[in-house]
DNA sequence: CAATCGTCCTGCGGGC
DNA sequence: TGCCCGCAGGACGATT
């Protein structure tokens, strides 16, 4: 679940806590979640951490890149010194000690996540693949990317990251909503003006949602706690929409869909 | 070629 | 009370 504004989250705390850092020791604990080399790599720091799509990128000063994606329940916590007490040992899948002895700790309870350990090229190669970041693109980029595949399901759409990189399953749908389009829309029936409504409204919800450190439902927290976006979501595992209509659930491309009857007619 | 399905993985909640 | 089943879902590979 952590998608756009909760990786965009992540990013933001990470930076303000590790960036030029040096890195003394990594502990890896969970192997299918993060590659071993790790172990092989201190002393280094952390250059730079960025954001593309739903993934992390760090640049260290070693030449090194981690390409870290947090899928569903990937999360890191900073501790600024060692802990006597066992805080954050569930799930616990790697351990960055600081020359301070603060660490990061990289948690992953579903395990779906991965660190993985790449080159320049590496990383190129990855981040080559995924779409265009939706918060950079035009609204003609954006309808185009989607008209590529006018038979498509627009929400289907929407979660491919080869064609926009970022948005998940929460956004889309709330985006939808926001726009007033139904998920189950062919882009081919959908006008050029509520696409770029959805385009602007899509935007919009990012933007907002990143403001309030993204969504916290289940199991997703940043670094300093919960995000707050939850309480703004119009439709995602609701009830009842904003304007107290009935939302309806279905299965789109395998994935539940929340929607309203009432207020998405397009 | 695009769309769908199965898989990975764990925790939780519903039902009996 | 306790167990079993199904669901949650991002991304990828296999299949239709």
């Amino acid at each position: 679940m952590p998608e756009l504004p909760e990786v965009e989250t992540v990013v933001r705390q990470l930076r303000q806590k590790v960036l030029e850092k040096k890195v003394v020791n990594v502990e890896v604990f969970d192997p299918k979640v993060v590659d071993t080399r790790l172990q092989q790599l201190a002393p280094f720091k952390f250059k730079n951490i960025t954001r593309r799509g739903k993934s992390i990128i760090a640049s260290l000063d070693n030449d090194n890149y981690l390409i870290i994606q947090l899928r569903m329940t990937g999360h890191f916590y900073y501790v600024p010194k060692l802990p006597s007490s066992d805080t954050h040992n569930e799930h616990l899948a790697a351990v960055f000690h600081f020359t301070d002895k603060s660490i990061l700790t990289h948690n992953s309870i579903r395990r779906f996540g991965k660190i993985q350990l790449a080159t320049k090229k590496e990383v190129d190669e990855y981040v080559s693949k995924l779409g265009p970041e939706p918060l950079e693109m035009t609204s003609s980029e954006f309808i185009s990317s989607l008209q590529k595949t006018p038979s498509a399901v627009i929400k289907s759409k929407l979660l491919e990251q080869d064609c926009i990189a970022g948005i998940g399953n929460i956004y889309a749908q709330e985006a939808l909503y926001h726009a007033k389009i139904l998920p189950s829309k062919k882009i081919n029936q959908i006008s050029e003006s509520q696409l770029t409504k959805l385009h602007k409204e899509l935007q919009s919800v990012l933007l907002k949602s990143i403001e309030h450190n993204g969504s916290t439902v289940s199991n997703y927290t940043h670094i300093a706690g919960k995000g707050e976006f939850q309480n703004f979501l119009a439709v995602y595992q609701k009830d009842k929409c904003p304007k107290s209509h009935k939302i309806r659930k279905v299965q789109i491309g395998g994935r539940s869909t929340y929607y309203c009857k009432d207020c998405q007619k397009s």
